[in-house]
DNA sequence: ACATTTACCTATTGACATGGTAGGTAAATA
DNA sequence: TATTTACCTACCATGTCAATAGGTAAATGT
């Protein structure tokens, strides 16, 4: 039923959030928990992916926070979601890592769902972090 | 991350099945299961869902089985998958069942979601069982 | 009548994902 | 040097998924 879960949902909101503060200066982690209000111990498990993929930048310290290392057009939603979900796939039977179903070959409803699949990846990276702000 | 579960997926193969047989008799599920190598068991709880929603026929007996009660045109995919799935909303924030998040109302993600919701849901119906045979 | 076949019903289970919480360490600055 | 921040590991409660198990009820063929 869900696909999307609060992870890249949270994961939007939180690079959006970046994208419309242009002092330059990182935000911290704080400020964005308590504007968006979600859990602060929670979005930090979400931001750690955004950094391991070079999402976005980290600064500890005193004056560190978070800041994009991209112009917001540069971010497709499509990607931020696949880094946080791991997969956009609406089924298990689809993408690269698709279980190799044997009957994929035959079945009759396989390629239903590559159309369906690539319907939600096409258009979730047809948009950017830019459109949202 | 996953959308449409097994249950969905397994519906619509025996939905095809079923309409492909042209006898006019009752298909026994287990054939069905048989046939698509999925557990009879499991099977019969997914039947269940389908028979209370008018969507097919069961009857008891020797001789027995499930059969269509309409033609496979008149299936959406969207319909069945509803059924089992419980809904097809890619996020908790869309659909009749939207959790009420306060925040939808100024939330710049959320029109993004109930476009994609559009998108899914209409793809989805726009296909039948037609489509699958 | 009766054995057989079928749908239908309730309960249980192991594995996994979700949405967090808790507590600490390392780094950088004012 | 105290404070602020990111970063790291571990744990947990709840729910869903994908079945399995074991029955009861209904209808038929012989």
């Amino acid at each position: 039923m869900m696909m999307i879960s609060t992870k890249g949902r949270y994961a939007l909101r939180v690079m959006t959030q970046l994208a419309k503060n242009e002092d330059g200066r990182p935000v911290p982690l704080k400020d964005i928990a308590a504007d968006q209000e979600i859990s602060l111990k929670y979005l930090e498990s979400i931001m750690s992916m955004l950094v391991k993929h070079d999402l976005v930048e980290g600064a500890s310290g005193k004056g560190g926070g978070y800041r994009l290392n991209r112009t917001p057009e540069q971010y497709s939603l499509g990607e931020i979601l696949r880094v946080t979900e791991g997969s956009l796939e609406p089924v298990k039977c689809t993408g690269s890592t698709g279980e190799k179903c044997a009957r994929s070959l035959y079945c009759n409803t396989f390629p239903i769902w590559n159309e369906l699949s690539e319907m939600i990846n096409g258009f979730l990276d047809s948009k950017t972090i830019a459109d949202l702000m």
